[in-house]
This record gives C-alpha cells, sequence and structure tokens, in this order.
DNA sequence: TTTCGACATGTCAATACTGACATGTCGAAG
DNA sequence: CTTCGACATGTCAGTATTGACATGTCGAAA
C-alpha cells in the first residue's frame, strides 16, 4: 500500500495538515503518481500516528492539526525508496485509454489522437510555465520536489505528445473501416 | 471503474478467455496501463456478460470459456473512449518513488537515479526487441494493440532514462548533505 | 455586521482489489 | 502409465478507496 509512504514523502519535505496534503494530491502529486481524496489521507494519517511514523507538532485555528514525519518515519520511508523496484501498482486510465486505440474505428482514432496530442501540448505548456516560476535550484527538497515532478512530467508529456503525432502520422493513407479480427494475439 | 473497460478493450481486439486476460494483463498492459489478478478478472466477466456487454462464445477443455464483446459492449467501450479525458485513476508506485528522490541525501539520490536509469534502460531494450518482432503493420487491431502499447512504453522509457540522467548529471557537484527544511510549499 | 468562500476534519456505506486458499483437467515427457 | 507443469476457474476474508454526507470555523469583502 502506497498511500502511507506518499504521505511519509510528503511530510518529509515539509509539515503539513491532511488539508495541505489534499490539495497537493489533487496537483501534479495526484496527476502522475498517487492520487488520494481527504477521506484516505485522514484516517491513514491517523494510522501512521498510531504507528509514530509521523506526529501532529502543531493544532492551528479551525482544529487544524500539523503533522510531521518522525525519524522512524524517515527511516520506513528510506527504506521504502532504496528497496529495489521489482513489483509495484500501476493503474492510470489515461494510458489505458491510449492502449485501446487500436479497437477504435480510423476515424475515431484520429479524433483520439488528435485530442490526445493536443491535451499533451497544453498541459506540457502549462508544466513550462510552473517550471519558470521555481527558482533553478535553492537546494532545498521543498522546490526540488515540485521541480522534479513538474520535469517529470513534463518529459512524459513530451514524450506522449511526440508519441501521438507519430501514430497519428502513421494512420496516413490506408483507410480501412472496420479491420479483420482474428485469434488473440498476445499483447506485447 | 476502468477494469471493465480493460477488458471490453482486450475482448474488442479478439476473444478471450479469462485465463489468456489474465496473462495479457502481466504483460505490458498490465505494466503501464492497468493491472489486475484473475481475482477480480473472473468475477468481472460474470458482471460484463450480466450486462450483455460480452458473452460465451465457446467453452473448450478444463471448463475454459471464450469470452467475445458483444454489439452493445463495443458502444459502450466507444462511448467510454471518446469521452473527454477528464478525471481519471492514477496510482503508479513507481512514478511515487521518483517523485519522492529529493527527500533522501544526496548518496541516496544519487543511487536511486543510477538505478533507475539502468532499468529503464534495460526495459527499453527489451522493447525494443519486442518490437522488432511485430511486423511493422498488417492492419489488424491484434498486432496493433500490442505494437501501440509497446511504442508508448518504449518513449516512456526513453523519457524517463533521459530524465534520471539529467537529473544525475544535475546534481553535480554540490555536496549538501541534510538540506535545510522550511514551511510547506506547494508540490507544483 | 452579515455573508460567503476557503479552510479543516471527519464518518460511513458501497465498491474495488489483493493474496491466499481451493479444485480440477489436459497433454507431454519420461 | 505416471507425473508434473501449464491451463483454467473459482471463492473469500481482509484491506483500500470512493463519493456522499456531515459539521463547523475563520477572515475578508460588501
Amino acid at each position: 500500500m502506497s498511500l502511507s509512504h506518499a504521505l511519509l514523502g510528503l511530510l518529509a519535505a515539509s509539515p503539513a495538515t491532511g488539508y495541505d496534503l489534499a490539495r497537493e494530491f489533487e496537483r501534479d502529486f495526484g496527476r502522475y503518481a498517487w492520487q488520494a481524496g481527504h477521506a484516505s489521507i485522514y484516517p491513514e494519517l491517523g494510522k501512521l500516528a498510531a504507528r509514530e511514523l509521523v506526529q501532529v507538532v502543531d493544532e492551528g485555528p479551525r482544529g487544524s492539526k500539523t503533522y510531521d514525519i518522525t525519524p522512524a518515519g524517515r527511516e520506513e520511508l528510506r527504506q521504502w525508496l532504496l528497496r529495489p523496484p521489482g513489483s509495484g501498482v500501476v493503474r492510470n486510465s489515461h494510458v489505458l485509454r491510449m492502449f485501446l486505440i487500436p479497437v477504435l474505428d480510423e476515424d475515431d482514432q484520429r479524433a483520439m489522437l488528435a485530442a490526445i496530442e493536443e491535451q499533451a501540448t497544453a498541459a506540457a505548456a502549462e508544466l513550462r510555465v510552473v517550471l519558470s516560476t521555481i527558482p533553478p535550484s535553492d537546494g532545498s527538497p521543498r522546490s526540488e520536489l515540485g521541480r522534479l515532478a513538474a520535469e517529470f512530467g513534463l518529459a512524459q508529456y513530451e514524450a506522449t505528445r511526440a508519441w501521438a503525432r507519430r501514430t497519428l502520422d502513421g494512420l496516413g493513407g490506408s483507410a480501412t473501416r472496420t479491420p479483420a479480427r482474428g485469434p488473440r494475439a498476445s499483447v506485447r
């Protein structure tokens, strides 16, 4: 279960309330890495606190509680990050949609690929703006974390855009409307 | 819930048994797009059959049941694919790990980035081999589906490799061991 | 001073998913 | 003719996640 590690990671960068964390999950972090709503964040923070991997370091107005990672939490996070990347959860409905494009007829394929290209271009442009507002390197993990996320996202969007363009171009001439079906081929 | 659409998509390419589908989820399909085990696939096929989006078209040895998509299922799938890509599930523990690199100290960062670069290089090489075994274009959705997946995966791995290299190089000289912490900055 | 939007946390029922357990069959190699 | 690995499907308890409901506060602008 990676929500706990996502929370530990964000808290390792700097203390935050559950509300802060929920907002970050709505931004890049949740767009590329791991999405979660407040309904799963608050209970998880409670569990992490019970395991003493995080702790409440401040209580503010409106009953807000600021959490910080503990040394034990930091160690747990480090172990998880350094663990060789074997299996892991991968579930991405956007990628799923891309993979299924070939089952559409050519007109629909073109429409979808064009939409993907457009969306990737727009998202990349947006990230470039974001990146320009982050100082190149001040050495602190707080801005580093955001910059890394943005740079990774930008690279992915660029790759997606180029792939969509290439695939769209490759569609070129052939006008097969409903291609033949055959026995199952390994999706590989 | 996208598992149903993943199944519809695979069945739209060609009929298959639950066992076939489970195997495909273990390959590229599950590595990039949507992972699922047989314990969720079999019940879901049952539900799809109850909704008449798929149907059993053949029963073979060992009690195997071959499913195919129905016209209604095809329409449902098309609607889902053509729906403008607003929100969707994104959950990827590999990407999560990458995003959290900055919370490590520099030695650990270097180690992780090197491992990521290596792994992405190896995965890309593997995919290149796979791609060379798929005929360039025979127009049928069965091989197209696999080729698209492989091409997309290759593009992503290349982007990841380059990003890891760049980030590793950017780490360069500075020897900050435990960078200062500060108030929460938006991860953006 | 009222009003309203952002802040802030929570619960809960329904749904989805995982890992383990369970069962059985077919075909090929020895 | 036996053995064994791949084929093949299922269930189930425990866990994770979602979407809706619920509640209340602070600060700024009108």
